[in-house]
DNA sequence: GTCAAGAATTTGTCCTTACATGCATACCTG
DNA sequence: CAGGTATGCATGTAAGGACAAATTCTTGAC
């Protein structure tokens, strides 16, 4: 029995040094357990802490950053939530393997196009106040006909055109709306002018399909009629369950995919 | 400043009586904060607690319910995460609107279509040890051409073909590719059969397109030649990260969409 | 009458302590 | 040598106390 042998498979000495650099920073106002999480994380993501890596126990870590066990808990906790690490009773807390960790959510367009180096592009084709449609009303739950904001963008990367986005926005936020300008549209995603407008978004819900070009969509998007189309709606609401957004989407198939991540539950 | 008057807009009266009846039971093994999660959850889902509605304090639900501030934190902690509450610092807890709430996980096809009172059905078109092909391979993260189990199914709902999943298993995990048998797959859901050969199923990554069918794909599922196809493919790992499953599925987009829910991050 | 400062309320963070439970290993016994 | 048992280890659950920060309501001043 040496004193400081490895358990199991893992290595446990670099990843007790690694540890002990973590300095949390009692002035900051961002919490303890948040910052050590993410030290932490930066650790895993960058390859300083290797998958397999086996922590040491809660209170040895605790004790080494001057942190209570609470707090120390709270961190590893929030990483295991993120899929980072693994926990198991009596047996320790260990760096889950590379490929199993991303975020659990669906990518978005813009931040896709950005993350592969292309430029994405944005044309306002219409913004208009007009009667919703019978669909678009039920999924906002406003009466039919209401007037709402309508909103349809030809998103494109590279120079070819990837997406046309129907936006449909109703007034029952204050300033929503209104306060949306073209030229706004174009430079910045609609989620980011939607949350900078003070709308906290809480949940949505989506519906992915597909089906065929017609004509139009066909010559919009750069493709042959009848070639397949994503589909995608999506409804946003915001913390008070008030529908913030519908949108109707479709994607060139041939150039644009949903990559999205989950953890098991 | 009436005794028990209601404060901001919500009605406290009925939700202080009903929590008040949830009776934390010490003897059972199932945590105390898990239990009265699960009973709050249940009361806001069946329309007991309804939307809007604001708590109390955690400090009086503690000790109403004969808990530490800490145990009632957490129960309600596991329902914020879950999207069914939102605590805000100086407001206080309130139920979300009803619309907001909805499991955060893309819905498995086998309990979509048992969920809408569809029969579903299931053929085993082929279920054999095969060289993996290059991208299988790659996802499973094998040699090329090493063998893997390679499992074809036919799947369909109300005596209709809705897709063909094409599914390949490494035997890295031991009794994964044998003990599977086309009776078993043709009663009982592939993760279910999976899950219970012991293996811990932890994060998934998926990718959702769209092309059109050729004619045997377009045979097989009943469509014309050329329509609109939804496809996906997935690979998931177990806690270690070792790859488990990938599976290459079509979809006929006419009869199925993919529906998924998500919370804000 | 309006706006600003202060008080009350409520959740957020953090510490200390204690005991329970599941897992893995080593040990002892048959 | 095999197999059940005992022991230690690491996480899981729970309590109780203290202070910080954000929001709302009230009060007071101009």
């Amino acid at each position: 029995m040496t004193p400081d042998g490895p358990q199991h498979s893992a290595v446990d000495g670099p990843a007790a040094e690694l540890i002990r650099t973590v300095r949390p920073d009692r002035t900051s106002p961002v919490p303890l357990y948040f910052q050590v999480a993410q030290a932490l994380e930066s650790a895993i993501l960058d390859g300083r802490l290797r998958p397999g890596t086996r922590f040491d126990n809660e209170l040895l870590l605790a004790e080494q950053l001057g942190l209570s066990r609470p707090t120390m808990r709270r961190a590893l906790q929030h990483l295991v939530d993120k899929g980072v690490l693994v926990r198991r009773r009596g047996v320790g807390t260990h760096v889950v393997q590379p490929k199993v960790r991303r975020p659990l959510r669906l990518s978005s367009l813009y931040e896709d196009l950005q993350a592969g180096g292309q430029h994405p592009g944005t044309i306002v084709l219409s913004l208009r106040t007009a009667p919703a449609p019978d669909v678009v009303a039920e999924a906002l739950k406003v009466p039919a006909d209401t007037p709402v904001m309508t909103l349809v963008r030809l998103r494109s990367a590279g120079g070819r055109p990837i997406a046309r986005m129907t936006n449909y926005l109703p007034d029952t936020i204050p300033g929503l709306a209104t306060g949306l300008t073209a030229q706004a549209l174009e430079e910045h995603g609609l989620y980011q002018l939607i949350r900078a407008l003070g709308v906290q978004l809480h949940a949505a819900d989506q519906m992915i399909g597909a089906r065929s070009a017609d004509a139009e969509e066909a010559r919009l998007l750069g493709e042959e009629p009848g070639a397949a189309l994503l589909t995608m709606q999506r409804t946003a609401y915001d913390d008070r369950g008030r529908a913030v957004e519908f949108g109707d989407h479709i994607y060139a198939a041939s150039r644009y995919n949903f990559a999205l991540s989950m953890l098991a539950g």
